[in-house]
DNA sequence: GAAAGTGCCGAAAAGGTTTTCTTAACCTAC
DNA sequence: GTAGGTTAAGAAAACCTTTTCGGCACTTTC
């Protein structure tokens, strides 16, 4: 039995557009890749056949040839995919439709495990690495011995020289203390989460800046921590209410706590934003929007950072590294619990 | 210049490891996968030079043989990540650590764009598809012209005779019904969201059959459909217990509704579940933890369905298609809101 | 009319791996 | 000692595309 018997299964190749072309592989290569050395009219006729026959080519054998492969590895710690799914989706944005494909792996916050993903998607000669962590914390780098180039998004890397892109974390704090001071408000709270982030402590820091700026004072003397459940949220409102009742002001660090302080505010009987003006952080939907009253809050531009990881990852690929922390500043979302907009 | 120089970017190919175990390329390739005609003192020598250099195969050039690329083509339409998310958990490890890899592409609901992703897949040779969608109604099949098998995953596929993977909604009524009998509660109601989902009518659906069953009736005469949200929860749950006080179970649409249900109950002084009992859906952890008490609900088994999806996804690779649609169990999560467990 | 130049096209190599087929070496049995 | 058999290893083809380089045919220029 011969190899030309109808191999129906088999995917239509160069050579059977060339050969219905009338012209060899390598000028059917060149006709379907814009090169210059095809006259018009030959193009032409390889064109036409390549959509008769819907010719798609084959990215593995391209990629072996070139060393390019046309996909990125997008390892996540994140599997909530609260982070790295806005992330990708920029990243999508960013490379253009089709051009570049994204090797999804989740590594579940396990350096071994992280490590042979890494290694598993080198097999696959993805030509970067998107490293996606669960919280902005530093993380080790990979290092510099690896043959493609890297981008850490929202936790940087430890190492300077790597490419990072995090969020303003003390930006954000301070973006919400002046938009309360905004709103009139002057005695100002800070209920925030797990004291062992960065970012918690980073959120803090730029309130803490933006209330010193206006020669104010934090509302408790200092920021309360426990941890990023509305359980929590719930507790340190009661407490801040019985032992600060003058606090016309609550700056939380996660959509979650602010849920949680909204509760409690509202079965001490106290009036959002009347009484008491309540600002989050996320702007995860889901929370937010379900408040009562809907949930004023800071978007980290998640999708931004995606994009703009792509983005620095193409660039690098494309011989123009960068290096160091880049900063991508959220923005307030407006709702009802620091101005009803009835 | 010759070749030779010294090529530190390039990476180590299976000549490298030959070399230095003083083998030709072919039986390095059969030491290293494990074919017969080697002995075994060459295969160790192989096995250690390979280790030396640290050796990983070229996905790309063993795919381009093979014809077989060792990835998946994953399209969801579900960018929250909610249901994707898990499903690509299961899958991965379905597949075995680093025997499969995922590639991500998002439709974004769109028919058109979901056409474009497939082509794009299936230009990187995958060797499968695994199409996510974002709610449990039917959707239109790819048909049946592609090179590759392909499995639906949530939503299954409008042609029979795809291989689908759902989440048994019929089930789900009914466990939740069966749970609140158990827990010897009679007036049931139910509160549940957006009647063009066909998942709101399929777990009402079940939850009336466990009523028939047990020779009741539910409360107000039908289900109370509206939206996905807590503010119809709430709005619902006043609704309800204004009309029927006598209530003394609601079986929740979903989590988010849930939670309203919950939040208003409370507000009406009711105590849940000492007057009435309460059952959510989707074990979203968020909300189920985050709300007062703690939400008994039903998980969907989202990840064991991913699982599943991948290992249908492999048989039909190997030459072993299923067609039909499979059910997977949901699994009930008991918390507060139907049995107190201090 | 010959030499130089130009425009198009095709042959072939390269990229890294797997598999088939061939060859070489060794052993057993008569 | 030779024929036949068994085992281990290597040579080469195949997968599909891109690019370089060579060559052919035709045009231009003196």
């Amino acid at each position: 039995m011969t190899r030309q018997t109808a191999n129906s299964n088999r995917s239509v190749t160069l050579a059977d557009v060339a050969r219905l072309a009338g012209v060899s592989i390598a000028t059917a290569s060149k006709a379907l890749n814009g090169r210059a050395q095809v006259r018009a009219e030959t193009r032409e006729r390889v064109v036409s056949a390549a959509r008769q026959l819907s010719f798609t080519p084959n990215a593995l054998a391209r990629g072996l040839l070139l060393g390019r492969s046309g996909t990125v590895g997008l390892v996540t710690h994140d599997l909530e995919g609260r982070f790295s799914i806005p992330i990708l989706a920029g990243a999508e944005d960013a490379f253009g439709a089709g051009q570049m494909s994204g090797l999804l792996t989740d590594a579940r916050g396990d350096t071994i495990r992280e490590r042979y993903q890494v290694n598993a998607l080198l097999g696959r000669s993805v030509d970067g690495l998107i490293v996606v962590g669960d919280k902005t914390d530093e993380r080790p780098s990979l290092g510099h011995d690896l043959p493609v180039p890297v981008v850490y998004a929202y936790a940087p890397s430890s190492d300077p020289s790597d490419c990072s892109l995090v969020c303003d974390n003390v930006g954000a704090g301070r973006m919400g203390v002046e938009h309360l001071l905004g709103c009139g408000r002057s005695r100002i709270a800070i209920i925030t989460g797990d004291p062992t982030y960065g970012a918690a402590h980073e959120r803090v820091q730029g309130a803490l800046a933006a209330l010193a700026q206006a020669g104010l004072e934090l509302i408790g003397g200092r920021a309360m921590y426990g941890s990023w459940t509305e359980d929590w949220g719930r507790g340190a409102a009661r407490l801040l209410v019985d032992r600060f009742p003058a606090v016309d002001a609550i700056l939380c660090g996660s959509d979650q706590v602010a849920r949680g302080v909204l509760d409690a505010l509202r079965e001490r009987g106290l009036s959002v934003p009347g009484d008491i003006a309540v600002v989050g952080h996320d702007n995860w939907k889901v929370m937010a929007l379900g408040a009562r009253p809907t949930l004023t809050t800071i978007d980290m531009n998640l999708e931004e950072l995606g994009r703009l990881a792509a983005t620095r990852l193409v660039e690098a690929i494309d011989g123009h590294p960068r290096s160091g922390r880049e900063l991508v500043t959220g923005r307030l979302i407006t709702r009802n619990s620091t101005a009803p907009q009835d």
